[in-house]
DNA sequence: TCAGACCCTGACCGATCGGTCAGATGAGGG
DNA sequence: CCCTCATCTGACCGATCGGTCAGGGTCTGA
């Protein structure tokens, strides 16, 4: 009685979670999650109602965190909002790296989708504040390679330790970002172009 | 005369990598790129042996850069690897980022399949020479990031000229990666101040 | 005892996929 | 003229996809 939902549908979850992270979203058909799982596909679609909302039902811890960061990131600008970001995403993408690894490149396809159309938006808003809300070329280019290189990253070392993954990843996010609140000019270099 | 192939050919081609860059390999089928070319689908598996074969045909002149690459890292280690990859993964990602789009996240499971068998290794040896042959987690964790993200960045930044986006990768790359000790100095390359 | 909620299933659906095949078309050369 | 060959196509194939549906167990509370 306990039990409002039968333990299948964690079993399903749990499947579903370990197919999507090993052969994608696309790639994985509710047959394969079913055959993990010894059930058929049917049963798989009693306990959710489309392929999408397992999916939307797997990340949604994940983007729950991520929307509470993007609050926290709603007042802030230029060094402060950088700050927060680095730490507030390398913290998402460590603790969540299992939810990441199983979207595995396919986020562009997925975010179109409309049950994900919001993740866009924030996730253009913390590459802002990544980039410390700069519009210098270099800045933004810098914020989408230590995003993307972060997210995949963490999908990748799946089996490293937290405690390893997370300051490596802050060490080089400190080292990689530009701080954007120093008002004195850079010493030349070779982007040094205006635009 | 002088026409061994139709002029089809080519265009299934660029329709193809059109629709590639924007659906994904998976994403996109034979009768889209037919339909975009304007001829049946047959025609499309008429010049090309099949859906494979035509991604092969897409990447095989970045393929060919990387496995040149690939050659000249082969004798390097420590410092001098840790550069030449650098500049030359750069340069390459760059030049190529039309290639890298097209791919968009779908690596892993395009790697697995067997004409793209050696990319694989090719990929992690390049990640080796990227952290300095070192076996630092730290070291490895932000070869990846920065692999991936140049990866990422490229081809989201399709639109941006390249001698904006390679001077900006190429500065990050300087300010990210951690020396490994450099074993004996080389010889002046084009651009091998340190920052 | 029995109605009904819950859980699960095989059979089936229409759509779409990559790929095959026999044949239509048309230009060129003997 | 006809034969050859490259090009192209519609029709078709088997497989697989996500999803539906009617119905069969099993448990429980009235």
């Amino acid at each position: 009685m306990a039990r409002a939902v039968s333990e299948t549908h964690g079993e399903i979850l749990a499947a579903a979670a370990r197919r999507f992270a090993a052969t994608g979203y696309r790639g994985t058909s509710l047959q394969d999650i079913a055959r993990e799982v010894g059930c058929s596909k049917a049963t798989v679609l009693y306990h959710f109602a489309n392929k999408e909302a397992l999916l939307a039902e797997l990340m949604a811890p994940a983007i729950a965190v991520l929307q509470e960061l993007d609050d926290r990131l709603a007042g802030l600008t230029g060094g402060a909002a950088q700050q927060v970001a680095a730490v507030g995403f390398v913290d998402l993408a460590v603790r969540f790296r299992r939810e990441i690894a199983l979207l595995r490149g396919e986020f562009p396809e997925l975010l179109a989708q409309p049950a994900f159309a919001h993740i866009q938006q924030i996730s253009e808003r913390l590459r802002d504040a990544f980039a410390g809300h700069s519009d210098r070329p270099g800045a933004r280019i810098a914020a989408l390679v230590l995003l993307a290189g972060i997210s995949e990253a963490c999908a990748e070392f799946v089996d490293v330790p937290d405690d390893e993954l997370r300051p490596a990843l802050l060490a080089l996010v400190r080292r990689a970002v530009e701080p954007v609140e120093s008002p004195q000019p850079q010493p030349p270099t070779t982007e040094d172009k205006e635009s």
